[in-house]
DNA sequence: AAAATAAATGAATATATATGCAAAAAACAA
DNA sequence: TTGTTTTTTGCATATATATTCATTTATTTT
């Protein structure tokens, strides 16, 4: 999907750099090879939460309004990597498990983080669920995840990605529990 | 000086209510006895940092940067689509975001609701997985939980908010009728 | 106090952004 | 498949915002 790609696009180069018009996002779109209209640009940072504010400087920028900033308020965790035990993909969607009472923090984490690819989570006392959303692969999620979370992936590591692929079958046992 | 007494009001009216515009902004001011060009008003808002931002539904406000615009406390609820901040459908699921603690809830009142297109949900802090039975669409799951909690779409924000804006005439087409 | 300098403002306008509408593309249904 | 509906998009344009320039108002200097 083309409009999916955009929006990351969108969210990587507004948080790169300093973007202060959509004809200047136009062109930067424009040299990854991705082309659109100012008018479908305006739409899409709308969608986002994207807005031109001023930087302080006597200049604007576009950035998330809110959201991106509070989540890095909310840093008072001593490393949330360390309490992740294991990475499981299935149907579409990660399971992550921690050490026991910890998923909520993680969750709260991640959540706060603003990323557009996860469309929510859902913790138990150690069991996470992440949603991605329509159109994010796993492996965006990974690499998402990875920004969020450094270190993520290399601690993961060893047995993840092939367990991860292993284990599919074991997916539901965790989390989804019916009222 | 009349800028710093401008300055101010700005500040208290825009914290204030929902300001769309800066044209909106002058008369505001001009109720209070206080006039000045838009002209003034773009360079006053610079100095304030205050920016305008997409609102969630479509639509925008003033607001400043990076400021969090702080959700209400856990409330007793009354009304529970007060408690509902967001709706977003992923991967043949809808993830139902709420303020914090207000997730389990509202989960048992769609779970008590007992309708057919719902299969279960799962509900953690502030998020609540619904899946739907097989077979059953999300459109199929929106006409129903509009059904079980009236004036619930308008909070949809999912894959685009101009649809939240031009609203779902096409709601009831699709929903199972019970009998 | 007058002269000099800086800051603030409005009018007009340049720039920038949002949106109505029709067409194209994509998702769905039959 | 083919027809039907929904979503996305570009174009043209309306709306909204920023800025230039000339003028006024405040502040400082002598």
């Amino acid at each position: 999907m083309q409009k999916t790609k955009r929006l990351l696009a969108i969210e990587k180069i507004v948080e790169a750099e300093k973007i202060s018009s959509q004809e200047a996002l136009l062109k930067k779109l424009k040299g990854k090879g991705i082309k659109c209209t100012q008018a479908t640009l305006s739409r899409n940072l709308r969608q986002l939460g994207i807005s031109r504010v001023p930087d302080g400087s006597g200049n604007y920028r576009y950035a998330f309004a809110g959201k991106k900033v509070v989540a890095s308020e909310i840093r008072p965790v001593m490393n949330i990597v360390s309490v992740i035990r294991e990475i499981v993909e299935a149907k579409g969607l990660m399971v992550i498990k921690t050490i026991p009472g910890n998923a909520n923090a993680t969750a709260y984490f991640i959540d706060t983080a603003g990323r557009y690819e996860i469309a929510g989570t859902i913790a138990g006392d150690d069991t996470i669920l992440i949603i991605p959303r329509n159109g994010i692969t796993l492996a965006q999620v990974h690499s998402c995840l990875e920004i969020i979370l450094p270190g993520l992936h290399s601690l993961i590591k060893g047995e993840d990605t092939d367990k991860a692929k292993k284990g599919r079958n074991s997916l539901n046992k965790s989390i989804i529990k019916q009222k």
